[in-house]
DNA sequence: TGCATATATACCCGTTAGGGTATATATGAA
DNA sequence: TTCATATATACCCTAACGGGTATATATGCA
């Protein structure tokens, strides 16, 4: 399952449907990384507003990998003004 | 070009790189987005406090994409006892 | 090496993230 | 529908994020 995130609600959903998918609670995700479950709430519905270091805590209980990955740039660009 | 991303500091340096591959400065790449180079440079250099918010934001003028991908599960888990 | 430019960080300030605790509300199964 | 459990959020509190401004330090090129 992979997700491609550009928004912060995206990024929460994305985040709840991989929590449920392993069959956690928030309670249960919160406690395997020393977070409350009301910060996972908070990544889940509120995500812009949270920190990095949360987020990244709960990808690890989550298991799922973060990839940046440049967008496809087709060689040269807008910079070709001739057609 | 692709980062794996598990730690703040992964993830500044793959900020980093990314924005001088695009040859920006930290004012330029910051003023393109709104925020302050100070915010570029604690994105580049302590992620972990920083926002999703300011993030995601550079993100898009780094021309990057964010993906969260599950981490290779073979079928059936560690619940399997039997060997 | 000198110097122009880039970057990291200091200080001030207002807002807020998240810990802590509690609970109203939502969810889902029987 | 009922009810047990899950979740979102309220309130308190402190540390800190990021805007704003300034500057010490680092970087890179000639």
């Amino acid at each position: 399952m992979t997700y491609l995130i550009a928004t912060p609600s995206q990024l929460g959903l994305a985040l709840k449907s991989a929590r449920k998918t392993l069959g956690l609670t928030q309670t249960e995700a919160a406690a395997r990384v020393g977070l409350l479950p009301k910060t996972i709430s908070a990544l889940e519905n509120h995500a812009e507003s949270c920190s990095i270091e949360s987020l990244l805590r709960l990808l690890s209980v989550l298991g799922l990998e973060l990839t940046l990955t440049s967008k496809a740039r087709s060689t040269s660009t807008p910079d070709q003004k001739g057609w």
